[in-house]
Parts: C-alpha cells; sequence; structure tokens
DNA sequence: CAAATAATGACTGACTGTCGGTCAATTAAA
DNA sequence: TTTAATTGACCGACAGTCAGTCATTATTTG
C-alpha cells in the first residue's frame, strides 16, 4: 500500500552507521540529534526504530557480537588442547580485533547496571548461558581426552566470570591489570592444577 | 569574618542525607532537586560540595566502604583457617549488611565505565591494591602455615576479580548465578586443589 | 565594654540553555 | 485515495549558573 520498509535491516543499517561515533565516545556523551544526523535521518525517524540511545547501543553490542562468535567458533576449532581454547575464549578481553565490540560492551553493562531493562537482562543471561555450555563442552571434550581432571567442571562458572571481572577492573583502574597477562596467567595456573601429569 | 564550615564534614552530612534515596534508586532517576531538597539543602549549595551526582555516589561509597572494611577486618581476625577467610572476603557480594554499599557500589561501578573520572579510577585503584594486599597477606599466612600450596599465591588475582565479574554478571542477568553459592562452590573447589592433604 | 559597621563565606532559587521525546504536517509509494 | 514513512518544530524537564540575601564574625568607634 506504501513503502515498506524491512524494519529490523533499516534497525540493523542504522545502528551500523552509528558504529564508529558509538564505538569513540561514550554514549551520554552524544545526543539524539547528532546520532541521527550521522545515520542520516531525522531525529523523529530514530525514534521510530529505537526507543533510546541504550537501545542502540544493544542492537549494535548484538550485531557485533554475533560476528565475534563466528570467529571465535572458526578460531577455536584450529586450537587443540583445552588450555589453548580455554584462552581462546578469552581473547575477547584484549584481542585488537575485538577492541569495537568491546568498547561498546563496556556502555551496553555500565547501561544493564544503571538502567536494566528486560530484553537487556534477557540478552545477557542468553549471553551467559550459551558461552557457558561453549566452555562447558570444552571442559567437558577436555575430561573425555583424560587432559584434564573431572573437578574441572566445577571451576566453569568461576573461570568464565573471571574474564568479565578482570574485563570491569582494568577499566576502573589504572596500571594494576594487564588482562592479557593476567588472565592468561590465571588460566595457566589453573590448568597446571587440573591438566593430569604423566611423571608426577 | 564569617561562618566557616567543615567543608568535608558538611560534603559528608549531605551524603549521608541522602543515603536511602539512593540506596532505594538509581541516581539518574533522581533530579538534583529532589537530591538538595532531601538533604535540607539548596540546589546551589549541592553544587558548593559536589561538581555533579555522581561525585554524590563516590563520597557514599567511599564512606561505606571504609565503615565495611572495619567490619570485615574485626570478621577475619575470628576466622582460623584460610579457605574459610577467603569466603569472609566475598561475604560483601551477598551478605544482607553490605546489601546499601551493594547497591551504591553497583552506580559506582556503572558510572566508572559511563563517564571516569580521575579520582574515581585512583579510588578504585587504590581499592584494588588494597584488597589485593589483604587476600595476598592470607594467602601468604596459609603458605607459612603449611596449610596451602605456594602455587595459591599465583591466584590470587583472578580469584579477587573473579568476584568482582560474579557480582556484575548476577546483576546484568536472571536466574543463572547464585551469587553466595556460586562463590563458595568456586572457593571450596579451588581450596581442594591447593590445600594440601595429609592422606592421600 | 558595647554598639555600630564592615567584611565575607554560606546559601539560595530564579533563570538559561540543552536535550530527550512527541506529534502534526508532509512525502511518496501502491 | 490510502497508508506507511519521515521529519523537524515544538515542549517540558532538568542540569548547572549566578546575582542577590543572610548569618556570623572582625573591627572600629564612642
Amino acid at each position: 500500500m506504501a513503502i515498506i520498509v524491512d524494519k529490523a535491516q533499516k534497525k540493523r543499517d542504522i545502528a551500523l552507521a552509528c558504529k564508529d561515533l558509538l564505538v569513540h565516545s561514550s554514549i551520554n556523551a552524544l545526543t539524539i540529534s547528532e546520532i541521527a544526523k550521522t545515520a542520516g535521518i531525522g531525529k523523529g525517524t530514530f525514534y521510530e526504530y529505537f526507543k533510546d540511545k541504550d537501545e542502540l547501543v544493544f542492537e549494535l553490542v548484538n550485531l557485533l557480537m554475533q560476528e565475534h562468535n563466528s570467529k571465535k567458533e572458526q578460531k577455536l576449532a584450529s586450537v587443540e588442547r583445552t588450555r589453548e581454547k580455554i584462552k581462546v575464549f578469552y581473547e575477547f578481553f584484549y584481542s585488537e580485533e575485538a577492541a569495537d565490540l568491546r568498547a561498546l560492551y563496556k556502555e551496553f553493562v555500565a547501561i544493564s547496571l544503571l538502567a536494566p531493562k528486560q530484553e537487556m537482562i534477557a540478552f545477557q543471561t542468553e549471553c551467559f548461558r550459551f558461552y557457558y555450555q561453549w566452555v562447558e563442552k570444552i571442559i567437558d571434550e577436555g575430561i573425555a581426552k583424560g587432559e584434564i581432571l573431572p573437578v574441572s567442571k566445577e571451576l566453569i562458572k568461576g573461570m568464565y566470570t573471571m574474564g568479565e571481572g578482570m574485563f570491569i577492573a582494568s577499566l576502573a583502574t589504572e596500571g594494576v591489570i594487564d588482562l592479557k597477562h593476567d588472565i592468561n596467567r590465571y588460566v595457566d595456573e589453573i590448568f597446571e592444577l587440573v591438566e593430569k601429569k604423566e611423571s608426577r
């Protein structure tokens, strides 16, 4: 009857158009007008697709995280040892490749703490479950291969959240955390404890 | 020649007067006028003592954390085993007693991510160092007593940040994290690995 | 010593500019 | 003609400022 736009697609397009802006600036330092102008739309149109600025961040994190997960899946397939697989898992927190997503994720976490909306909680919960199962699978395989001790399974949740904690702490402090080094160090030490040693 | 008030003291007084308001509401849902009214001062006066709302949260977290640390120190003195000491350490994240501080700390972390100011980073860095050394001392004593393996020392940073990560994740998700249970479970499993067993 | 006056920090809320969000008007496809 | 899409002018709310007031103390003067 009239122009029918793919709402979901246009939402993605708008979000992507603002990506650089968001990556390089904090969301609440930006105005809706600025964002709309960047996306080449009117202010009112922005509200046609997003309820507020927070939702824009949400959309972008959503998009980039899917992309990131695909890459991660590929990379994981090329790694053999359980220890290394876990390390690949944590690369999100320091790799240059994930820098943009990380910047947005930081904002997203802050928003989730300050003004949690149901969809965001649901998304984070789904992410948690998704990654948890991923790690679980890696660990299960490691146990099945006899590479690591069965007790490793009990450590998954703590290991997983350690990454998040290290990440947040590194952002909120200065000079006390070297993400890449500290995370890998921790993983190594944990694996020294749970890997089965032939001799010893 | 005029009234001289103890600026620092009054700042504390104002912050404390707003404590309940802040604990039960998110900082950016509150207006300065509302806050000023609660503290029984004019809006202009608020700005005489605080640069913005964020600083109010900062002041409160500062105050309550000092209080919390004293209590924690006492409690730690009454516990013997290294494992239990570490658990006392994590009580912040779930104890009823620390609920108010936790609510404010949540806001503070979010602010630190969204609009980090130098003083906040400095404060968080100092906190990190302070707690890290505290845990380090506990672990060192445990090692000296022969209770746990020397390798435990390498796990401190990861253990410490796990708490923070678990906390943030519990706030951002629903139904996947039981803070008290999951933290203690993790601590137990780690200690099963690093505690020296007589028989075995 | 006391009264008057000066000096100044503390305090205030009216005011201003900005921004988030709405909506009436407009465009354009079907 | 109908309906979806788009828009920016408009509005109310709020953060932050500032010119003016007040309370207290210092100083001068009788």
